[in-house]
DNA sequence: ATTGGCACTCAAGCAGGTTGAGTGCTAACA
DNA sequence: TGTTAGCACTCAACCTGCTTGAGTGCCAAT
């Protein structure tokens, strides 16, 4: 085990890495932290957290940046996160106070968190979970046109507009709207497939067709909701810190355009006692976000979280500030989406 | 003038400085088009066009490189343009379809743009123009919620939730929508304003309140076809031209982000004979996309266009081949919603 | 008008030298 | 046993001077 002084190195060299971009040598850090010892008791340290895989010098004559592993014992033992300043904590009041539908609300959380973090912060559109249906709408769009909404319980609306190809009867609309919510309004999301089964056979041959698509886009709505979408915002900030990236934002770039990898990985993130889930560096499985940390929380409900919201950034990133931010701001999603 | 020789230099040496970015110089031209003359005389040729104006050596020892005058005049002797391949022609005819509605018809084609062009694509969501209200739509989304849909007659649909902040009455909710109707439908969105002026006076005082929120929202919604929406896909393809911006390509992030910028440009460009408008280099006024091209087409309509789609990227860029993708997507788009 | 020839320029690449921040080790010390 | 001062050592970064070669501009000859 690593003496407690070594740790408190550890964690300065951290800090001093974050904030000069500079790998960081046993003198530098005297004139920084008082330690009450020399700068030989520091390189003996030092030699120490580099054998335990803490730390690691680029080249011989450089000082010390911190590994995947320094940052995760540095992220483990933080105690005290840094707090929100009074501005911004008066920016997430106004955005409480402002909700309106959920598109908005998203989006602004989503910008505000970069904005608080100069990261990339995303945000996963809430999955309907146990939801159940409040209603289906057929509107008619244009001659032939219909559009289909299905509303649940949880504000959330999901439309989709069905080509019928012929001429819409619009009293035969408003008749299979009654019919369809007889059917399903109330009942749980997972159980309209059960539900619609057979359920063109109670119609005319003529129009078995139409409503036949029609409840096949409802079930695709209800299905949708298990490949979600993400919103992004700063990804400006990525070129911004490209030198922590090695030079080369492009695979950053693509896995942001892609979304369905960045979904998959942010989904399969568990929660640690903070609220929080972070990789590290290479412990996410993503090939060319090695040098990327992704930092995300569960908001909507502390027993079972809707969706994640977090952040992207490079594996030198300011911890503290970052995690307090997204918990910040995954706490005032779930008070906005779970009232 | 130029000569007609000077100005086969020209066009000589922005197709080779296009493809080697690298600084072409009088030999290089020489061996890879056959001019019958020597590489004297291109010299002389090219110092001709130095002092025009259009060509410009980094230094005194290098090759040359088209200005944004240069790339100007190059586009605007353009005559024929690429042709699509075969397999991007099959591409568009699967796009053309699978329509289905504006969303994905939009995303779709940004993103066939961007991997046809290995640029920035972006589409403006169509304005409604002349459009006129097909229906609005009240649908109570949970107790106290009300969505208000707004439908016009090019297939468009706007929405927004209103929170009442009190229970709802769901017969009064048909009844109110029943008398917007009978009021707006029809009727061209720039008149909703006018018609609906004092239209809460009709109704009980403990209902003008909500009435009255109702009809703002409308208006908001009629109002928001002014600022539209820009849609963009293959922000990658900048980090991997970055050098053609001179390495830094956070301005072109931000104005990305920014949207607004890019919008109002694109609205201020006017289409050219070939139905494309094209801004090269410092032609463009946004600081910060000085090294960038930008170009767009009007789609929808041949007499008036209802929007722009077009991409972003290096001043160093194979023009002819964007210009015909460009044209080739407009015309797409044109097709599937003109319908 | 075109060309061959020639002097000139200058970025890029290479080799050698200097500097200084930083290390590791050792011997002395508390 | 943990800490410290001192010292030799390393090496990236920086500078300097040198060479190379692609490329130009100009001029006299065709």
């Amino acid at each position: 085990m690593i003496s407690e002084r070594s740790f408190e190195v550890l964690r300065a060299i951290v800090q001093d890495y974050v904030s000069t971009r500079e790998p960081v040598g046993s003198k530098a850090l005297l004139e920084r932290h008082g330690f009450g010892v020399s700068s030989a008791t520091i390189r003996n340290d030092m030699s120490i957290l580099e054998e335990e895989g803490l730390i690691h010098a680029p080249h011989t004559s450089a000082g010390r940046v911190p590994t995947d592993s320094g940052y995760r014992l540095f992220v483990d033992r933080l105690n005290d996160l840094k707090q929100l300043s009074n501005a911004e904590r008066h920016a997430m009041e106004t955005l409480l106070e402002s909700s309106v539908d959920l598109d908005e609300v998203l989006g602004r959380s989503v910008r505000l968190l970069s904005q608080l973090t100069n990261q990339v912060a995303m945000v996963q559109y809430p999955t309907l979970g146990k939801a159940r249906v409040r209603s289906v709408e057929l509107v008619a769009v244009s001659d032939t046109r219909v559009m289909l909404m299905l509303v649940s319980d949880n504000n959330r609306i999901q439309q989709h507009v069905v080509d019928s190809g012929e001429e819409l009867d619009i009293e035969f609309l408003v008749q299979l709207r009654g019919k369809l919510n007889d059917l399903i309004a109330g009942a749980p999301l997972a159980d309209v497939a059960k539900l619609t089964g057979g359920f063109e056979q109670g119609f005319a041959p003529s129009q078995r067709n139409f409503v036949g698509a029609i409840v096949a886009i409802l079930l695709d709505q209800v299905d949708a909701n298990r490949q979600d979408k993400l919103l992004l915002a700063g990804t400006a900030n990525l070129a911004r810190s490209e030198g922590d990236f090695g030079g080369d934002i492009t695979p950053l770039l693509d896995a942001i355009e892609e979304q369905v990898v960045l979904l998959r990985l942010i989904s399969e993130m568990e929660a640690d006692q903070n609220g929080v889930s972070l990789l590290i560096g290479s412990e996410n499985s993503i090939i060319g976000l090695s040098q990327a940390s992704v930092l995300v929380s569960g908001y909507g409900n502390a027993t079972e979280p809707l969706a994640k919201v977090g952040l992207l950034g490079p594996t030198r990133m300011d911890y503290s500030t970052n995690i307090s931010a997204v918990r910040a701001i995954a706490r005032y999603l779930s008070k906005s989406l779970g009232a």
